[in-house]
DNA sequence: TATTTTTTGTTGCAAAAGCAACAAATATGT
DNA sequence: ACATATTTGTTGCTTTTGCAACAAAAAATA
């Protein structure tokens, strides 16, 4: 998420906050929360990587967001009309913030610094979260594989401000987080170096057009 | 959009508001806006439907988003990082208020009713997109066309609180929405009705499963 | 460090989706 | 009400994608 609001500047202070407010540890592999149903749970994660998946009846794992460090997320942004399972996996160790919704939108006038931080760069965050989930449409809409490759390749390559750069995941993360088939992906990744479109070595990517 | 808010509630206050804001009228496929740079153009529809279109290099279009009465939308939710046409075109006639964002989402203290009605609903407006927006994910990352379509006659029935319900738009805009082939989709709707998952009458649909 | 687990790269074959084209039915505008 | 434009329903053919399976490489863990 590109904000310049950054947790771990104030999460010192995170105790003396009026809210009842949890913070977590999870180890890699562990799920953090599961989306069942509505209970405005809010999360904040201070450190770490996590991904929100989705798993289908055929056995389908879709990465349906990708979180990192200063990401907010939780049921609060869900309306659950899904049969499936939703979790929010630990991809590394992850420090997590847990907060109701409820209680931490509005200002307080307790004069908690970190809860008037919060609320002060809530909207903004917020904003933050809409806009990547639209970037996330624009891409999940391409209608062929080869295009949501180089759509995400052109993302990444304007957050890095460079045409090489490193794929934040593993290639089997990859195809769950574009929806498409791993093999067929790999195969389309082939195509587009043959063809010059890009240069690949492992993870790190260079695109080779304009 | 599932809200409490209706903007037609207060709408004829809305020339006492503090901020400059423009009432603007369109007619069925004209363009409302069109997503060029932030401008932080902030906007709901008052009355009318609209959708958010993007014009591929292929020519093929796509749905990124459907707006209906209430329903908020602008440049302020989009980072443009895409190299293809985003507009914003009215499927029926049309009332807009366009806004500035940062003009409206906080509190003044000049007391017009509109202003502080919006305010105070903007972050229920906002959270509800947020929600929306999931739902859309939800649907695009499903992997067959079928599973779009059952996706969306899922939600669409919820919505209805009904097994049977209308598809709000065209069957060509549907499979613009749901990012598939008109023909296709329309292959495996007559699969579906053939194998007795869904009932069909032209728009009115029924699910023949619990 | 050795062992186990996960990821990567690849392929042949099957299934699904896209493309193009057309007639018939509807809807729209004048 | 008529003429025009759009949508619907359909199909044959092509291309793309998905599935299953496996060996090699890399990463994680005991």
């Amino acid at each position: 998420m590109t904000t310049s609001f950054n947790i771990n500047e104030f999460i010192y202070d995170f105790k003396n906050c009026c809210n009842k407010v949890q913070k977590k540890s999870f180890n890699r592999g562990q799920t953090i929360t599961s989306y069942i149903r509505n209970r405005n749970q809010f999360c904040i994660l201070v450190s770490g990587n996590a991904d929100l998946v989705r798993y289908d009846l055929n056995g389908n794992r879709t990465i349906i967001e990708h979180f990192s460090e200063s990401d907010i997320f939780g049921e609060v942004f869900y309306s659950i009309t899904t049969n499936n399972e939703l979790l929010v996996e630990a991809k590394s160790k992850c420090e997590v913030l847990i907060y109701n919704y409820q209680d931490i939108h509005h200002k307080c006038n307790k004069g908690c610094k970190f809860h008037e931080i919060l609320s002060e760069y809530l909207p903004e965050l917020i904003l933050n979260k809409i806009t990547d989930l639209n970037m996330r449409i624009e891409l999940l809409t391409k209608r062929t594989t080869r295009d949501k490759l180089l759509g995400y390749f052109n993302l990444l390559s304007t957050k890095a401000l460079n045409k090489t750069f490193e794929i934040p995941f593993s290639l089997t993360d990859l195809a769950d987080y574009l929806s498409v088939d791993r093999s067929a992906m790999m195969r389309e990744l082939k195509l587009l170096k043959d063809e010059n479109f890009i240069k690949k070595d492992s993870k790190k990517i260079t695109l080779l057009y304009k």
